[in-house]
DNA sequence: CCCATTCCATACGATTGCGTATGGTCGAAA
DNA sequence: TTTCGACCATACGCAATCGTATGGAATGGG
C-alpha cells in the first residue's frame, strides 16, 4: 500500500476539479495540493498540464459512453423498459461532470470532438432502442435525436438538489408520445 | 462623433469575447486591446472585472427572453405554426453566446440564477404555446418541458457549420408527436 | 545492508492578469 | 481661450501558475 501516486491518482482528483469547477479549474498546483504533495510528483507523471488534460477527456470519454448504457442493459427489459431506465437513471444523476465536459467542449476543439463521438454512440443507441419498437430508420432517428436532445437539455439545467420538474417527472405523458405509432 | 468609449463599447466587446472563448476569456486587458484602448480606460467605466461581467449577465438576460419570443410573435400565426417558427429559428441560430452563458452558468453562481431566469420565461412561453392549442396545464407543461430540453440540447450539440441533423429537420416527424392530442 | 530506480520537495525564472496611483489629453462650456 | 470634467496612458505592486532544475527520500531487489 503505497503511499505515493501514479497517474491513476492524479487525473481522479482532475475529474473531481473538473465536475466542479470545470476545466480551467484543474490547475496543477492546486490538484498537488490537494493531494497533498507538489509539482514535482505532478511533472514526474505528466509532461504538462495539457497531457493531463487529455488523460481526462479519454478517462471520461470511455465511461460516458459506457457507463450509462451498460446500466440500461444490465436492467434490460424490452425496449421501452430500457428507455424508461434510461430516463429515469438520467433524471437522477446529478450531470456535474456532463455539464462541465460540455462547457469545456464549447471551448476547447479537442474536448469537443471528444464529446462528439460520446454523443454520436448514445445517440446511434438511442436510435436502435426505437428501431427495436418497430420504427423505420427515419423514424427511429429523429424520435432518438429529439430524445437525446432532450436528455441533454435536462443535464444542462439540472439543478443538482431541485429534481421536480425534470423529465423524468412527466414520464407518464411524454413517454406515450414518444413510442406511439404514427 | 467622440472616439472616446462608454460602458457600451466594452460590454459588446466583452459579449464577443464570451460568445468566441467562454467567460473566462473575458480579460480586461485583452479587451482593451481589441478596442485599442488601456486598461486605464477600463477602470474609469467599470469598479472592477466583475461589474463587467455582470453587466454582461444583464445585457444577455434582457436579449435572450425577448429576441427569440418576438421574433416568433411578429411571425405570427396560430400556436402550432410559432412552433414551427420557434423550431426553425433555433436551427439556425448557431447560438455561440448560449452556449458560453450555459457554460459559464455551470460554474457561477450568478450566472446560473441569471439563465434560471431566462429559462423559466421561455418555458412559460412555450407552455403557453401549448395551452393554446388546447392541451390541459399538465400536458402543456410536460410538452414544453420536452421541446425546451430538446432546443437546449440542440443548442449545446450545435455544430456551427454542419447542421445537418438538427431537429428542425425531422420537424415532419416530430411536430406531429408534438402537437397530437392524448 | 546497499543501490538503483522511482517518486517527490524546493527553489527559481517567466508570464499573465488584476487593481491602484498618478498624471496627461481632449472637448465643450463659459 | 481658459478651464473643468470626462476619458485615457503609464508604471507599479501583487498574486497565481506554468514549467525547469536539481537534489533528496523511499522502496524493492540483490
Amino acid at each position: 500500500m503505497s503511499r505515493r501516486l501514479g497517474k491513476q491518482e492524479w487525473i481522479n482528483a482532475g475529474l473531481v476539479a473538473l465536475a466542479a469547477h470545470g476545466a480551467d479549474a484543474v490547475r496543477v498546483e492546486r490538484l498537488a495540493e490537494t493531494l497533498h504533495v507538489t509539482k514535482g510528483s505532478f511533472y514526474w507523471h505528466f509532461k504538462d498540464r495539457n497531457e493531463l488534460l487529455q488523460a481526462l477527456l479519454e478517462a471520461w470519454q470511455s465511461r460516458a459512453t459506457r457507463a450509462i448504457i451498460d446500466a440500461v442493459e444490465t436492467r434490460g427489459g424490452d425496449a421501452r423498459a430500457r428507455l424508461t431506465t434510461l430516463f429515469t437513471i438520467v433524471a437522477e444523476s446529478d450531470g456535474r461532470l456532463e455539464r462541465s465536459m460540455r462547457g469545456w467542449a464549447a471551448l476547447d476543439e479537442t474536448a469537443r470532438s471528444a464529446l462528439e463521438a460520446v454523443d454520436r454512440r448514445r445517440l446511434d443507441y438511442l436510435a436502435a432502442l426505437f428501431s427495436g419498437m418497430g420504427f423505420r430508420p427515419g423514424e427511429a432517428l429523429a424520435r432518438a435525436r429529439l430524445v437525446y436532445h432532450a436528455l441533454i437539455g435536462q443535464f444542462m439545467m439540472g439543478d443538482g438538489v431541485a429534481h421536480e420538474g425534470r423529465l423524468a417527472e412527466s414520464l407518464d405523458i411524454v413517454l406515450p408520445m414518444l413510442v406511439r405509432k404514427t
